[in-house]
Order: structure tokens, then C-alpha cells, then sequence
DNA sequence: GGCTTGGAATAGCTTC
DNA sequence: GAAGCTATTCCAAGCC
């Protein structure tokens, strides 16, 4: 392991320099990173206050999960899936509990 | 059952009709949490933005992702320390003791 | 797309058919799956007596699902704590000098 | 904290005795825990294999869950409906009828 | 019986 | 484009 942090003798190009380098770069793009996971997770926070409310409303927060979900998604697929399904459970003969 | 939104007071119809006012606030309650998606979606483009970048400078992506999951986790650990002392005489069955 | 098990080449027949091979295999493949699902259940169940004996012992059943948890996890995380320093050297853009 | 595993001065009651006897017990129950958690892990893995092996058969892995899933509800509810028939013809005297 | 935690499944990104 | 890994989502069991 090579010591970090040690500023060897002043040239340029010795390995600590550029570690030292690396490592205030590695810093930055970690604090970016990290703030960004922040914001994400104050949204998150967010969205869940909005379901709490509207629970509080006498809505069914996970009905309305799936219904954000389904708007997202693209509708071909949601209607294929719903095929396959039918389709097995025809070949097993419970096409009823579909 | 009761069912929000619900109008069928002695009316013939259908049950399966919201009125206007829950239905004004459904989709109150949906354009919030949609938007909430859209700037988490931002958010994580960004990230994948600071990703990109690094990896051009020589940085591993996956072993940031790593660091910064571990980071997220230790403090979260922290917190949840403190309890885990109680747990392990608790599982003991001499909580009291403590 | 290519259907497995669908049988309409050329024939007016409905797309939601399957053919009397793919038919029998399906049937296998759930029979095998819901024979595993039973066997699971069984050890569910006989981890719930576990538990309903050791609280009758006066341990605390949550405590000792956390212990047990902990335990897992640990052990998973010695497996993986090898590689570790390895991702930091790698995180520094320095795993040539490890 | 009360250490454990110093047995002290011979007394039978003791908390240290009594600590080495719920330590004795508690170790018990977790390897028999654990061992049962293990064989529910072997059975997991097993149905993942069968999951990796319809799928390289052209089934859709997702679909077939789904459909096992049904199957056990319905199945569960089929029992609801016989328990309650039971339940309903003891209370009238005629079990021998069911 | 709901609510909350924990575990399992799915989906998306990354790499090969 | 296929396969593995990570992260999110979903669901069910447990507790109050």
C-alpha cells in the first residue's frame, strides 16, 4: 500500500503527486455523487409525504402505484404479458383464475 | 365496503364511477407524483452524467458505486447501533440485566 | 416474434394455443416448482414452531430474527470483505500499484 | 454489560448460571434455525434452476410466477371454503355430512 | 386488521 | 446481445 497523503519530494510526476491528485478528484466526484443521492432521496421522501396524504384521503396508495406504473410503461407490453398469462393458463387448464 | 368517491346514493348508478371532486383531486394527487418522478429521473441521468465523466479520467465506475453505497451504509449503521446491544441481551432473555 | 408452443403457422387457428408438447412440459415445470414451493412452506412452518417454542422459553422471537439476520450477512460480508481493498485501489484509479 | 461465560462461584441461581443456561438454550435454537434457513435457501436455489430452465426452454419465467401464484391463492381459498362448510355443518351436527 | 419491517423478484445499467 | 450485478419495487410475514 502506498501512503497517501505524502508529498514526495517535490516532482511533478512522482506516484504520490498524482495519487494526491487522484485522490482530491476522487473527492469531488464523490461529494457530486453524493449530494445528488441526497436530493434524490429528499424526492423520494417527497413522494412518500404525497402517498401518505392521499391515504389520508381514502385512496389506495397502492392502486395508484400500479396506476403510475402502468401510465409509464408502454402499453404494448402490459398487453403482451396479459396474453403469455392466458396463454399458460389456458394450456393448464385454469384459465379462470386468470 | 365503503368506496371513496362513491355516488351511488340510491341512484341506480354504476358502482364503479368516482365523483367529480375525488376524481379533480386523483388527479391532483398523480400530476405530483408524476412530476416527483421526473426530477428523480433527472436526477439519476445526472448521476450517470458523473459516471461517465470519471470513468473518462480512469476512475472505476462499479468500485464508486461500491464506496458510496458503503458510505451510505456505515452511517446508517451508526445510527442503528445503539440498538443492537439491547437486541443481543434481549435474544439472550435478560433484557433486564441490562 | 417467435412463440414457443404456439402452433399457427399457416392454420386460422387462435394465437392463445399451445402445442401439446410445450403443453406438457409446462405442466411439468409448475408441478416441479410447486412441489419446491410445498417443501418451502413445510420449513416456513417448521421455523414458526422454532419460534413459538423459543418465546415460550421467554427469548425475544424479533431479537433473535435480527441475531439470525446479522449473522447471515456477516457471513456474506467476510466472503466479499477480500475484495474490498482491492475496489478502493481500483476506486483511486491506482489498482496497478496494490 | 454482565460477562458471559464466567461462571461464578458455583451458586445455582446465580444470573451468570442462569445467563450460561439461556446462552446454552439460545445457541441451540439459533443452529436449528439455521440449519432450517439453510435447507429453505437450498430450495430457492433449486427453483431458480428450474426458473433458468423453462426460460432456456422459451417460457416466460415471469408469466409462470405469476400463474403459481394464482394457483396457490385459489388453492388457499378452496380450503377457506371447505373449513368454513366443516365449520358450518359441526355447528348444525352434521359433519358426517360433509 | 393495518402497519411496518424484511426478503424476494424485477428492472436497468454495465460489461464482456 | 447476453449475462451479472446493483438498486428499486413489490409482497408477505410478523407485530401491535
Amino acid at each position: 500500500m502506498s501512503e497517501i497523503g505524502h508529498n514526495s519530494e517535490a516532482f511533478g510526476e512522482s506516484p504520490d503527486v498524482i495519487n494526491q491528485d487522484a485522490q482530491g478528484r476522487l473527492r469531488s466526484f464523490v461529494a457530486r455523487l453524493e449530494t445528488l443521492d441526497d436530493q434524490k432521496d429528499d424526492i423520494l421522501s417527497d413522494a412518500k409525504e404525497v402517498y401518505a396524504e392521499l391515504k389520508g384521503e381514502g385512496f389506495d396508495p397502492k392502486a395508484i402505484r400500479k396506476l403510475i406504473s402502468l401510465r409509464k410503461k408502454d402499453r404494448a407490453k402490459v398487453i403482451e404479458a396479459k396474453t403469455i398469462l392466458e396463454l399458460y393458463a389456458s394450456a393448464l387448464g385454469c384459465l379462470d383464475l386468470v
